[in-house]
DNA sequence: ACAATGTATATGAATATTAGAATATAGGAA
DNA sequence: TTCCTATATTCTAATATTCATATACATTGT
């Protein structure tokens, strides 16, 4: 008998790993792990569009990532639960693990 | 000036994750924390054609998720670090932690 | 050599994701 | 109201992902 109900719990898991799935929101998590950011500030940050941030958010905010808080026209956003970005932190170290096995850090990537 | 540096190592990262953008990597991440699974194991678990549990796992074999060990005909695969399983436990914890408060664990998912 | 078993890969079709452009909405100031 | 700023949404084209089918490869036994 196949494992079918595990199933529907790991489909729901997945897609709060697709929020992950994408460096643009990665660094959204990482910036957020220091308090609130508005969509501007973030899109100054990262040299990407206003709107291309705001969509990036929007998948956030759907699966349950980050939570905004409006101050006139300005909105800010912060993470939900500080294990998200603990989870991100972890998957960094195991790539920068990888890195050093495979050498491939020396090429200077900035640091 | 952008934060263009960090997007370098986050593209990396942002494709880890992908690994785990998906229900079948999930269990196979799963199963595999309690030891080495063969690929006909993992597919009969699964309930899942053999070539489709062979993709999944030639993804997670060329992110380094998983390693390979030939035994005879059998392929044993097993995880290559610990902290994939946690990290993938955290995000669980978080998603059983949204559940409850929007109360859908109640509708029966198995448990 | 051949056949049998277990695993891997190539191809194609359906579907999903992403970024940009244009547009829409919300709130504050005049 | 009108204008301005900050943010959000819709639509579209390019790209990526997933699965099934068919086929190839590797190892063992005969």
């Amino acid at each position: 008998m196949p494992d079918v109900n595990a199933m529907g719990l790991l489909k729901l898991q997945s897609e709060l790993c697709k929020t992950f799935a994408d460096p643009k929101r990665l660094f959204i998590i990482k910036e957020l792990r220091h308090g609130e950011r508005s969509v501007g500030q973030l899109a100054e940050k990262m040299g990407v569009r206003q709107a291309n941030v705001s969509q990036h958010l929007a998948i956030l905010r759907d699966r349950g990532i980050v939570e905004a808080r409006r101050e006139a026209t300005t909105v800010y956003y912060r993470l939900t639960d500080p294990r998200i970005a603990e989870a991100c932190e972890l998957v960094q170290e195991v790539l920068l693990n990888q890195l050093e096995r495979s050498g491939t850090l020396a090429k200077g990537l900035g640091a």
